[in-house]
DNA sequence: AAAAGCATTGTAAACGTTTGCGTAAAATGT
DNA sequence: ACATTTTACGCAAACGTTTACAATGCTTTT
């Protein structure tokens, strides 16, 4: 039904190889007056080429496979706009798969789709992956990476935020605000490595700065709206808190949006200091200050890294800068000392 | 290298044909000792299916390509979620491709992953396609479906809101709340229709309710942020309009924060009604009333219209219905007649 | 006990492309 | 004028599956 190569053969009198050849623009190996014949009875027939024919014969892709799992915050794209952007000239197809939020079963298919197709790579998007989903990802010899996220086994690959010095940097960036009692809230610590690091950061910069560590204000979530919601309540109106970390920009909102309920305002009574940076700090009023990520690096990173060849370093860690906006309110006097 | 399906049938001592059959469970044509052998075998040699060769054979590909752009809204999520549901279920891999903005090359790019593919449909997601990307689409015998947009073409298939009840809806809305002096804003209802639809249904409310129509109150512009912004300092502190539909979340955003600059309260000095219905509503503040739209249902029953044979309806309406919040203040008095 | 049906398996062709090899003609060198 | 290289192209195998058809041995029916 499909008009194939051989159908165009026919028509420009030659043979089925020669089509391929010139199609492929093998330079070199064909005639300019062959070419223009095969070219166009290929456009006259409106010849579509089949991928899976030539992935067949060739084994090799010019799809990336990115797997992002639905998360509840929102820089994903700009990730993958840092994926398409530096694929785009690469001639490199970007396709997308959503793995759930940790549901294994649709990790898993989403690893295998990507994988049964042998994709030239894989980009893994802040997607947790268990034990079985790994073996699955080393045992088909295709180049994967991390990006945003943390791992601990040096073998894997990853670009993401140094997430120790994330929670360090925002500690710090407080304190030297003159912030004694710091909070941290909506992060996943309990088993996320990523979470972790950024909790030991912030410890780390509390015993820096001998400040004392209170388990009530280390709050665990999961870096949703609601997780920030609630963090606040539980801190509750008659916080001695007067600095926030947020795990998200979403988390800050929630924080922030929880904090009012209260009758508290930002940042005169309680100031916040989200992670993150997106837009979303940009149009919630008052704008919040954050720890920004480079989320659009990391996409372009990621694809560098598949591409190069020698895939020695395995680790690869991207900027943060704090970017000040509204939500931290300067303290001075006797609150600072 | 990889392993195949012919050494699979050596380690089990089976033919090819049969360790196939017993693989795709096709029941009834293996017996169960035979299967047990062929499984263990496929285990141990850690198979992994060629997509490629199956679906050059089959024809047939078990993946749904969506085709989103990158748009400044946000409700694709939602969409693809939805997508996901009804897909999974039916053993549906969902690839997701980025088109440009309105960059026709990069849709095109997108278009021809797809059918090169020959995947089993494609769902374009809020993306307006040129004549020359339609035709692609069109010759390739693939089944598609456009998805929150409208086409005045009926031999396209879409599923949509009824763009015109949507403008004409939040315009009747803010009537009943006692606003005279209506604005709509940050809507491209220049080259699309989607917008121009909208557009109509509010000047059919205007007309309905006997309200003058005034050109100066309906801006022009991209559902973004910006655009929103935009129209909000053009109208000025000064406007007589109480009330503004914005075309988008994220647009009546840029609105209120606009306003607000300007030393404008919301809702008390204007207004605001958002078309869309996500989050964004409600993680602001005031909270945004919305018409809202089903973003999630666009997405199951465009899988189901994908799957269904007989695909005689080209056009499907979703529901929308006005989620009131916190941005639309109920006038009374001397201002409303 | 022959005929017919069924369950199970194998054989081989087909899907549409790429590419190594071979070859004829044309171009180049001597 | 002959040897050599280059250019342009065809032939045919290969990629890993699926599946129509045939073949085999059983079981059931009559």
């Amino acid at each position: 039904m499909a008009t194939t190569i051989k159908d165009i053969a026919k028509m420009a009198g030659v043979s089925a190889a020669t089509v391929s050849r010139v199609l492929a623009n093998k330079e070199g190996f064909f005639g300019s007056s062959t070419a223009k014949k095969v070219r166009e009875a290929a456009a006259k027939l409106g010849y579509r080429k089949n991928t899976s024919a030539t992935e067949l014969v060739t084994r090799k892709s010019h799809d990336l496979a990115v797997i992002v799992n639905a998360t509840k915050t929102n820089f994903s794209n700009h990730i993958i706009d840092g994926i398409q952007a530096a694929a785009f000239p690469k001639d490199l197809n970007v396709i997308i798969l959503y793995a759930g939020d940790f549901d294994a079963e649709r990790q898993r298919r989403a690893i295998n789709t990507a994988v049964n197709r042998s994709v030239m790579g894989i980009l893994l998007l802040s997607v947790e992956v268990n034990d079985d989903n790994l073996d699955l990802l080393k045992s088909a010899q295709i180049p994967f990476c991390f990006l945003s996220i943390s791992e601990t086994d040096e073998s894997l690959p990853f670009i993401t935020s140094d997430d120790e010095e994330v929670g360090y940097l925002a500690t710090k960036y407080l304190y030297q605000q003159g912030h004694r009692n710091i909070g941290i809230a909506g992060i996943n610590y309990k088993n996320a490595i990523t979470g972790e690091l950024r909790l030991h950061g912030y410890k780390r910069a509390l015993k820096e700065f001998k400040l004392q560590e209170n388990p009530d204000w280390i709050s665990a979530g999961d870096y949703s709206y609601e997780s920030g919601e609630l963090a606040m309540s539980t801190y509750g109106r008659n916080t001695k808190l007067t600095g926030i970390i947020a795990g998200s920009d979403m988390a800050a909102i929630g924080i922030m949006n929880q904090a009012r309920s209260l009758g508290l305002s930002v940042p005169d009574d309680i100031s916040i200091v989200a992670i993150d940076g997106t837009e979303l700090c940009e149009i919630v009023q008052p704008q919040l200050t954050s720890v920004s990520q480079s989320f659009y690096e990391m996409g372009t990173l990621g694809v560098d890294w598949l591409l190069n060849k020698d895939k020695k370093v395995t680790k690869t860690i991207t900027p943060i800068k704090v970017i000040e906006r509204q939500s931290v309110k300067r303290l001075t006097g006797k609150n600072s000392f």
